[in-house]
DNA sequence: ATTGGAATGTTATAATATATCACTATGAAC
DNA sequence: GTTCATAGTGATATATTATAACATTCCAAT
């Protein structure tokens, strides 16, 4: 969980190993700018707009033009490396890329941490709503905003 | 419902009467540009974008900028008559205004038909989830993309 | 060597949203 | 009745987020 507090080199060091390790499997190409963007995502438990990303790249001597970090972003985003958060059209390293899962996040509105959470929420009323009315979920948006632990 | 047949006359002076009432109440102003607004949500269980209301508002001879239909629609989601579904960047009319709720949303993306729905999730995962994080939940996005049944 | 695909570079523009200031109406305070 | 404060609207400009379209590079397969 990311409020609290944790080693968190490690959270960068996994997160860029999962990747390429994933990548080297599926035959997928962990680019360079793939690879720093998901790498600038995991350097905080916080969501990055993809102007964010642009600007960071730029510090790093890429001078991007905008498609370049929305292409990276949708390819982390697709493969399961990264998730857009929608209530801050922006968007955060996966906290768990190991488990196949259907994430939701904790949005702190004071300092702005993120945490990643797999409430089982099929099981629960909403599956329960949308099954009795007959609508097959394929995917949810799931972003509850509050005060995260650190700040209360 | 608002995936199912019904009498659709009915949700749009429904909607109208009830704002018109819970703004006498209050002491509110709904202004003929907010009511206007309001009906054209209601027109549809289909979440608009600001520029289509202002596409709409223009065919009314309303020649108005942005801001018009952004104060419109913050007025009416601050007061309960109107939800923002984050997924779409778009709004739409409440159907159970009558309610004080944490609406969710079920999203067709074939029809793009939009209903709103009011599972128990405090109680359920979500809640459990952040509660044993220490984190306090204020709001809560919900919004759950598929196929509804008429278009199945 | 040629071809084809994937990734990136580059330019332009679309789509969504807000800041700011000017103007108007309304109603309370004096 | 005039003054004043407030809420709403009008209007201009600009910020922020996102994508379309086309050119170029690189590498691997034929
Ligand atoms: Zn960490
Ligand atoms: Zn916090
Ligand atoms: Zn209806
Ligand atoms: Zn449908």
């Amino acid at each position: 969980m990311s409020f609290q507090s944790h080693n968190h080199r490690q959270c960068i060091k996994r997160g860029v190993q999962h990747a390429t390790d994933q990548c080297e499997k599926a035959g997928l190409q962990l680019t360079p700018i793939r690879q720093r963007v998901l790498e600038l995502l995991l350097t905080e438990h916080r969501a990055l707009g993809a102007y964010d990303i642009l600007e960071k790249l730029s510090e790093d001597g890429w001078k991007s033009q905008p498609p370049v970090a929305y292409r990276a972003l949708d390819f982390l985003v697709q493969h399961g490396f990264a998730h857009k958060v929608e209530r801050l059209n922006a968007f955060i390293a996966c906290t768990t890329p190991e488990t196949n899962h259907n994430p939701a996040f904790l949005i702190c509105r004071i300092c702005e941490a993120v945490a990643e959470i797999h409430p089982q929420l099929s099981r629960g009323a909403l599956g329960r709503t949308a099954k009795d009315a007959g609508f097959v979920i394929e995917q949810a948006v799931v972003e509850a905003e509050g005060v995260c632990p650190n700040c209360r």
